[in-house]
DNA sequence: ACATACCTGACTAAATTGGTCAAGTATAGT
DNA sequence: ACTATACTTGACCAATTTAGTCAGGTATGT
């Protein structure tokens, strides 16, 4: 079970976005810079982000983005879903009857990992990007 | 984030084996042919459930393996570190004092994975095989 | 005009996963 | 003693996923 960089980066250079994108757009240059993530890269996730509507661009010079909501209405939930990085336990399609490996019932494991899948689902609900801020500045003090 | 078979199948199949040792030990063949698991595979698994104790084997004709310890002695963390399925949420070496990318000091989303990490570790902590025999045997009624 | 910075899609090297395959060794039953 | 069963070990591999790079674009403020 591990995280993917894409998530984990997604993430990251939002924190740096709500720190900053108070005064003025935030460039993708700058948050490569800081947060040591390949800009790239970072440009196929905000691709992303925009599209499930968590930042706005504004394009052009002096141009960047910004976040398009309040990061207390930000969750981890949304982030993730924007850039696929999803919680999968099961092996099976959820919606099916059928079980693991094509069988006709649902495996002996099967309510374990979905219970582990709420679990960890209740956690990135729970957490929003005001959270991440907070927890960043007493860091800073 | 997802689990891999390897964590899934020894799970699956210690509730297999912990359903059927009481008689006899069980052979990986029935296991394999019941869970619907490859033999070989099995096989690499159960080496390693082996060498962390969680399981004895018996050679020769009639034998197979049996569980060494008692369904609620075996945890869900157990079974997980036998296989080398961990839960790796940080990109950065933990215990080092260094950052993601072989920065100075820890990135800005460091704490939340660290969090997430106990989270879910917790969830592995708590749950023990006989709670699977339990919610298997409850779903046969 | 021109620099900045967003935008898009194709491509790829490396790692991981989920196995298979081959060649053993030990033991119970006949 | 022979043989079938079943554990044991290690090498090998194809497919997928990851974590990017690269090469072009397009919009806009100055
Ligand atoms: S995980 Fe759903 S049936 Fe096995
Ligand atoms: S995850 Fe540990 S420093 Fe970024």
């Amino acid at each position: 079970m591990k995280l993917t960089s894409k998530g984990r980066y997604a993430v990251m250079a939002l924190v740096d976005l709500a720190r900053f994108d108070n005064i003025n757009p935030v460039s993708l240059r700058d948050i490569s810079l800081r947060q040591g993530i390949s800009l790239d890269y970072l440009e196929q996730i905000f691709s992303k982000l925009k599209k499930d509507q968590i930042v706005k661009s504004i394009r052009g010079t002096q141009g960047g983005y910004v976040l398009s909501k309040k990061p207390n209405e930000i969750k981890l939930t949304n982030i993730f879903h924007a850039v696929d990085e999803k919680v999968k336990t099961v092996q099976c399609k959820k919606e099916s009857k059928k079980g693991c490996n094509g069988k006709a019932t649902k495996c002996v494991t099967h309510n374990l990992w979905d219970e582990l899948e709420t679990h960890i689902n209740t956690f990135f609900e729970k957490k929003s990007l005001e959270d991440l801020l907070k927890n960043n500045i007493e860091q800073r003090t």
